[in-house]
RNA sequence: GCGGCUAUUGUAUAAUGGUUAUUACGUCGGUUUGUGGUACCGAAAAUCCGGGUUCAAUUCCCGGUAGCCGCCCCA
């Protein structure tokens, strides 16, 4: 039926939208290459700390994610793309790679050499209202060390979050490490007396601490009585001084200790960590991430534990921007062949082989167009080529360069 | 799920209750049967959809839709 086609035939307007799908993005050449760079960068600093790359589907059954606890009912039901395959499977667009790369551990954690450094960079989709910083589907860099409880693990995996942003061309003061840890904040509750119901409230407030006006009231109603957090630095052999006086030893001093850092609900019981932007510009975390007792607890009875983080494309992108740090690497050389005639088209092929050969990482493209040689050139300039060669009837060729 | 703001050529914008709706960039063509750019000329190209008020709506009002921003949530 023509009225099924994705193009109009017939007399009516109802041409479809040439909008992506809501939240999501289209990478046209320029989007792309700061993408590309972005991506570039994450992948260069990550290795250089001794993390190997795995990727996985972007499908996953949906078992995965509801068999994570009540806590996240909401989460799974509400905010993931989960619809029923034709073989009847529950299946969902992956919203997050923890559990997917803890289903990976599990199923070879008999032949994994601990401590195992891992990197990704996968498309995550959540379902829910746009918002800066914020969209349907983007990409996140997932860090994590698997099999070490040490502190140097977790001043390590700080020092590549820190390195991370240095190599974007950061400086340290434009942004803040807030660190905190869950086990001191539980040991904190629990000289409280404060029942599990108390410390999750508890932690529910802390996180939306900067939001709110009147926290200490609130407090009170939780704890049933003036309840003043009392916690100033972290005692020097404490796991968070610990993690602190590392971190200053390879001189990462924009860290601070944060206790209305708390990361949601979920699978973090140590030390945990945020990095923000201090412009003030961009309300969301840069990256976050954590350290988790058992990871692999829903596929095996051996825990494994580690300390992780992950960091969204959109979110760095937003900070690159508001402090106008590079968004692309610099260009390779890029010559574009002007054939004057049609049939000198070919001779331009030829040419163009040979250089790409001679001079390995230089773009050669060839212009086909039936058109003005100065037009021809002042294409080649608008594009960003770093020169061009004439092809004509003579044997020369020799590279005119842009200035 | 809730709230605020917005909607004009491809993009970014200006203006208006009343014949040709502004400008810039971009695109295409020309000034130049031919070796670059800052100049000049020209062309194509827009008032989101539906309803209401009005002699007349792109403009005012209502609804829809979409986008942005925030709340919720944040893996």
């Amino acid at each position: 039926m023509p009225g099924d086609l994705p193009y109009n035939h017939s007399m009516s307007n109802d041409f479809l939208s040439t909008d992506p799908y809501k939240g999501v993005r289209d990478f046209y050449p320029e989007d792309m290459a700061i993408q590309q760079y972005i991506f570039d960068t994450w992948s260069k600093t990550t290795e250089s700390f001794g993390y190997e790359r795995y990727d996985a589907s972007v499908l996953e059954p949906a078992s995965l994610y509801k068999s994570k606890g009540a806590v996240n009912e909401e989460i799974v039901n509400d905010q993931t793309y989960t619809f029923t395959d034709r073989g009847d499977r529950e299946v969902t667009l992956r919203p997050e790679m923890t559990p997917t790369v803890a289903r990976m551990i599990a199923k070879k954690q008999k032949e994994l050499a601990f401590p195992v450094r891992w990197y990704s960079i996968p498309n995550l989709f959540r379902y829910e209202r746009p918002q800066k910083g914020r969209l349907r589907e983007h990409w996140q860099l997932n860090c994590d060390m698997f099999g070490s409880d040490t502190v140097a693990a977790d001043v390590e995996i700080i020092a590549l979050a820190h390195q991370l942003l240095l190599d974007f061309g950061a400086k340290p003061e434009m942004f803040e490490i807030r660190i905190n840890d869950r086990a001191w904040m539980n040991e904190r509750f629990e000289q409280e007396g404060f029942t599990h119901e108390q410390s999750n409230a508890m932690l529910y407030l802390l996180d939306r601490k900067a939001k709110i006006d009147n926290f200490d009231e609130e407090a009170e109603k939780i704890a049933g009585k003036p309840f003043d957090l009392g916690l100033s630095d972290p005692a020097p052999d404490s796991r968070l001084g610990q993690v602190l006086a590392g971190l200053m030893q390879l001189g990462i001093n924009n860290t601070k200790v944060s206790l209305s850092t708390v990361r949601g609900f979920d699978y973090y019981t140590g030390v945990i960590f945020e990095i923000f932007d201090v412009s003030g510009e961009n309300n969301r975390s840069l990256l976050g991430g954590g350290r988790y007792d058992n990871l692999t607890g829903l596929f095996s009875a051996d825990p494994v534990s580690g300390i992780g983080f992950g960091m969204g494309d959109v979110t760095m992108r937003d900070f690159l921007e508001t402090h106008n740090l590079p968004m692309k690497k610099t260009k390779s050389e890029h010559i574009v062949m002007i054939p004057t005639k049609p049939d000198q088209d070919n001779k331009a092929q030829m040419i163009a082989a040979l250089i790409r050969q001679e001079n390995a990482g230089t773009v050669v493209s060839i212009d086909y167009n039936d058109r003005q040689v100065p037009k021809k050139i002042e294409a080649a300039r608008k594009k960003g080529a770093s020169g061009y060669i004439v092809i004509d009837e003579t044997d020369g060729h020799s590279i005119q360069r842009f200035e």
